[in-house]
DNA sequence: AGTGTACCTATTATTTTACTAGGAAAAGAG
DNA sequence: CTCTTTTCCTAGTAAAATAATAGGTACACT
């Protein structure tokens, strides 16, 4: 199960791509949009940054924006970025595979493909599409 | 990430579907070739008996065998039988999603989609597919 | 009656999760 | 310069989940 901190990346992402005007935003305010504690999003959004998912600014009128287009980052690389791995079994969490049990090990095929159908959809999805989403969801509530 | 339960209900399972010819199979012999203790197999195999994944019998010559033919299986009914849910997100783990922020969630579909895959992926491996995986494992291990 | 198995429930040490808290560093405003 | 507002960094912590052990009861066959 993803935890909070891949969800709420996912969120804060969200956040910035559909109301960034190349200002940058401050936490306070998705914050407030997506009742996060501030605190518990500074640790979140300090993941992203070190993966250089978001650039930054200090003080007044500083905050974070996207560093790329929405487009051109994949859900997969925010999940990654917050999660570590979202790999099913540890032994395909590292590069290497280091378990023991390897050469007898009859499920790590199968593992293998399920990590695999993981990858392909979460980087099949763009923050573009997610974004689409949001504004799509927005728009119903006051067509309702 | 999938925990030691699913795991090991996986090589629990493949192991009745390899080495069964129909008599039932003591956990003392699945726990040496598999290195799991007595102990813990039994609470995996407890999940398992719940879900009417296996028979058993107690007793000298007692043991556990499968309730089907290993085709019938798929590992997704065998996970979901060991691990209770897959799903990504809580509010979908039940029938009825109860999330409040349901309605404004930019994300809900995106999990869907998630679960999806993982469950058409799962659903799609059959517990003789594993069983022929360890048989083939099990031979290389000699012509090498 | 005795042995060997499944079966059941409680306990526990460790790790992970989901936060809160307190401050330091920096950027801009006045 | 000082003051405010933000990011940024590190520590702490309560609660839950994980991965087991442990000790016993129920049952089936010999």
């Amino acid at each position: 199960m993803i935890s909070t901190k891949g969800r709420y990346a996912l969120r804060l992402m969200i956040n910035l791509a559909v109301y960034s005007n190349g200002d940058y935003i401050r936490l306070k305010d998705i914050s407030e949009k997506e009742d996060i504690s501030i605190k518990y999003l500074e640790q979140v959004v300090s993941l992203l940054y070190k993966s250089n998912l978001v650039l930054s600014l200090r003080g007044n009128n500083g905050g974070y924006k996207l560093a790329r287009d929405p487009k051109d980052y994949t859900a997969g690389e925010i999940l990654r970025a917050a999660e570590g791995t979202l790999s099913p079994v540890q032994c395909l969490s590292c590069p290497v595979n280091n378990c023991k049990r390897q050469s007898v090990c009859s499920t790590l095929d199968f593992w293998k493909g399920f990590n695999n159908v993981v990858n392909n959809y979460i980087d099949s999805i763009t923050l573009a599409d997610l974004a689409d989403n949001y504004r799509a969801k927005f728009e119903s509530d006051y067509s309702i």
